[in-house]
RNA sequence: AGCGGGAUGGGAUAGCCAGGAGAUUCCGGCGGGCUCAUAACCCGCAGAUCGGUAGUUCAAAUCUACCUCCCGCUACCA
């Protein structure tokens, strides 16, 4: 890599996160993809050498698991959402290079050849470690694949942690009572020999590493606590048949699926230059360092400056991979480091995250099954709001903007002035640009390049939208209509707008090719918009007939017809509280995430409720509780405590202290007087130095308090 | 708990890294203009003490510290 300007002598490739071959695709997906695309095209539009690579991942437990429970083979399972991703990705303009997958030839070939390296180089040992397995079934279970009793606190657990209890993070084989999620069997820990890669020794470079990476902030900043707390070595074998196997354990081991996934961006980059020729695109000065010592080494210190451009635009979720194991992976196996990881934020809806198994989702082929234009979608998608922060979509915002500044700025002013221009000049009027509206398409031009240069896409989509509002209160100002029709001054104002309106289209193009090209052959002009450079938004169009409307309205009526629809499907996502834990793993893709919004829902996180429990207790064990009705009296914060507050609670017959950990979630002040439910024979416990004396009842993470509804007085039995 | 990201006129967003005339753009509201154009387009007005507090500075939305609230990440899930 270097850190000169775009564009660079050296080739550059730009890749997005590898689709997880298990699922449908939907406009969270997407967000990475068409960013990825136009970033692509726009780094083309400055003169840069570049290619856009990626490819199916295709490895990994999910899929192995997906497969089994559709009674199909693995590389059958993922091979179909394979070709559905390639099928898709055209339709949304998404222009590949060269779009490969992971268990393909080369990657497997790549891939066993740089983990031969990092044998080589030293940086791998092995190691036993305990394995959760199924003895029945004879299959390994990896972490998810295990629920249990938390340790530390009882509640049911994930086997790598404890998520509805205190959340602690639990190494294997610390869980106890675990079982398969799978088939319910009983699990056991058997000791198996697995490889690591010791990334702890990497500390010092991708701490450098780091200080000179481009692309979002986050991407920087994030990883950096992992170096400063200790990189803890990275175990890159698993115990399953389905994968890239280990070389020289091929029975036992595969390579875990982050290993050999990033390394298809390498693969499909080799691809691509297989197909055009290494005259044309060569994947090697891309990826391998060009300068060498003089023992033949790799200088990277040198050859900083004559490597290729990387540029890695992922989710914000998989940072980690992209900033430390994968960069540490390339610098031990000899390849160059990425130059750029552009880290995006998620696409909600309505603030909250998108869930594939609860269908909470737009998804691809709904989206197109509308009959929207996919530039439409892929412009909203790349220029809402900055890269790294997160997207909310709703057809209402989708409208607004489709509306106001397409068709609004950009898509009529392109109509108004090719009209003008086709029925008064029969297309471009024979004059020169006058030098104002040149000067004003020339800082246009310098906008879109110094935001590329900072992987600004939207700064670099309102270059192009900037200047067609130009262009309207150009045409406005000179109101052409008002001069001599086919006179100088006419054929002046109208050659400025058509060549603005060129300009525009060049700009455009990494958002939405397709408007792009139809504004193109709507000018008469030459080349093709795709593959121009900026230079183009300089240079004359030719003569054209009267032109159609580039961009149609949303309707209100299709807004709240859509707007329901959604609505009624978020509510069907709601109300599905069947998503069991292996449903949520499979939910976990670049972009989604799992939130809910606990102020709104009185009944908080709907996805976590827990299954009922199968042990019952008897009448006499309920009587065992001393359940009383109180009244709060005096409520306080508990200095130094984070959620506990100390209440003084009125239980008729004597005043008590609890302390309750409800600090944060109740206006503590507006307690008093409110009524609540204690168990009232509570073993006494000190907290903070507080003796609490009994147990006030709140439902759920947000301590919503039980409270009665009648007038029932203080000390009365619940029963 | 630690870390990352965020909190900007009624709604949505930019600016913050490289501090400087009380702040961008879109939607909405109000008034006007124009009629080439897709109820579009152009002009003007109203509206935010830029999450809170305290600092640094001649000057802070922008830097520093602390705090509050949202979202996310935390490695043998992908």
């Amino acid at each position: 890599m270097s850190s000169d300007e775009y564009p660079t002598d050296e080739p550059a490739v730009v890749t997005c996160g590898l689709p997880y071959a298990n699922g449908d695709l939907h406009i969270g997906h997407l967000r990475g993809y068409t960013a990825a695309d136009a970033y692509n095209r726009a780094l083309g539009k400055l003169g840069q050498q570049t290619a856009y690579v990626c490819g199916s991942d295709m490895h990994g437990t999910p899929i192995a698991v997906g497969a089994e429970q559709d009674g199909v083979d693995p590389e059958d399972f993922a091979m179909a959402y394979h070709e559905q991703y390639e099928e898709t990705f055209p339709k949304f303009n998404v222009d590949f290079d060269n779009y490969g997958h992971t268990h393909d030839a080369t990657n497997t070939e790549l891939t066993q050849s740089i983990v031969a390296t990092l044998e080589e180089e030293g940086y791998v040992y092995e190691k036993e470690i305990k394995v959760a397995w199924d003895p029945e079934e004879d299959q390994p279970l990896p972490d998810r694949y295990v629920r249990g009793t938390c340790p530390y606190c009882g509640e049911t657990a994930r086997g790598d942690e404890c998520d509805d209890g205190c959340g602690r993070h639990l190494e294997p084989g610390e869980i106890e009572d675990p079982e398969s999620t799978i088939t319910g069997n009983r699990a056991e820990y058997r000791d198996r020999e697995h490889r690591f890669f010791a990334v702890s020794e990497l500390s010092d470079y991708l701490t450098e590493f780091l200080d000179g990476l481009e692309g979002t902030s986050n991407a920087r900043n994030q990883p950096r606590e992992w170096i400063e707390n200790g990189l803890q070595d990275w175990c890159i074998t698993r115990d399953m048949d389905w994968g890239i196997d280990y070389p020289g354990a091929e029975d036992e081991l595969v390579l875990y699926v982050w290993v050999d996934a990033p390394i298809e961006y390498i693969s499909s980059t080799k691809q691509y230059t297989e197909r055009v020729g290494a005259d044309a695109y060569d994947w090697e000065q891309v990826w391998k360092p060009q300068a060498t010592t003089e023992d033949g080494e790799p200088d990277a210190a040198a050859s900083a400056s004559e490597n290729g451009e990387i540029i890695h635009v992922i989710g914000r979720d998989i940072i980690q991979h992209h900033t430390i194991f994968w960069p540490a992976m390339l610098e031990v196996a000899g390849y160059t480091a990425p130059r750029a990881v552009c880290a995006t934020g998620f696409v909600t809806i309505n603030g909250k995250g998108l869930s594939t198994s609860r269908n909470r989702a737009i998804w691809a082929h709904e989206y197109l099954d509308e009959g929207f234009h996919p530039d439409l979608l892929r412009y909203y998608l790349t220029t809402m709001g900055g890269f790294q922060q997160d997207l909310d979509f709703s057809w209402e915002r989708f409208a607004e903007r489709v509306n106001g500044e397409l068709v609004g700025t950009v898509g009529n002013f392109f109509y108004r002035s090719l009209l003008f221009a086709a029925r008064n000049f029969e297309g471009t009027p024979a004059v020169d640009v006058s030098d104002d509206v040149a000067a004003r398409i020339d800082e246009a031009v310098d906008e879109f390049s110094t935001a590329v240069n900072e992987y600004d896409l939207r700064g670099a989509s309102e270059a192009g939208v900037r200047l067609a509002r130009f262009g309207n209160e150009y045409i406005q100002g000179h109101e052409p209509w008002k001069l001599e029709d086919g006179g100088d001054e006419q054929a002046q104002v109208i050659r400025d707008c058509v060549q603005v309106a060129k300009a525009v289209a060049v700009l455009m193009e990494p958002f939405m090719p397709e408007k792009a090209e139809r504004a193109f052959a709507q000018l008469g002009a030459d080349g093709d918009v795709h593959a121009v450079t900026l230079d183009a938004a300089r240079e004359a169009p030719g003569a054209f007939p009267e032109p159609d409307e580039l961009f149609e309205q949303v309707e209100d009526e299709r807004v709240e017809e859509l707007e329901a629809k959604l609505a009624e499907k978020v509510a069907d996502a709601e109300d599905d509280a069947d998503a069991t834990d292996v449903d949520d793993a499979e939910d976990a893709d670049a972009a989604e995430t799992e939130s809910d919004d606990s102020t709104e829902d009185d009944e908080g996180d709907v996805s976590d409720i827990e299954p009922l429990t199968e042990d019952r207790i008897s009448f006499d064990d309920f009587q065992a509780m001393d359940l009383r009705v109180g009244r709060v009296e005096a409520a306080e914060p508990i200095e130094g405590a984070d959620k506990l507050a100390k209440l003084d609670v009125d239980l008729g017959a004597e005043t008590r202290t609890v302390v309750a950990g409800i600090k944060q979630l109740h206006d503590l002040e507006e307690l008093p007087g409110t009524k609540v439910v204690v168990v009232a024979n509570m073993e006494k416990n000190e907290l903070f130095g507080v003796e609490s004396n009994g147990m006030v009842l709140a439902a759920g993470e947000d301590a919503d308090l039980l409270t009665t509804h009648g007038d029932s007085e203080p000390g009365t039995k619940v029963r």
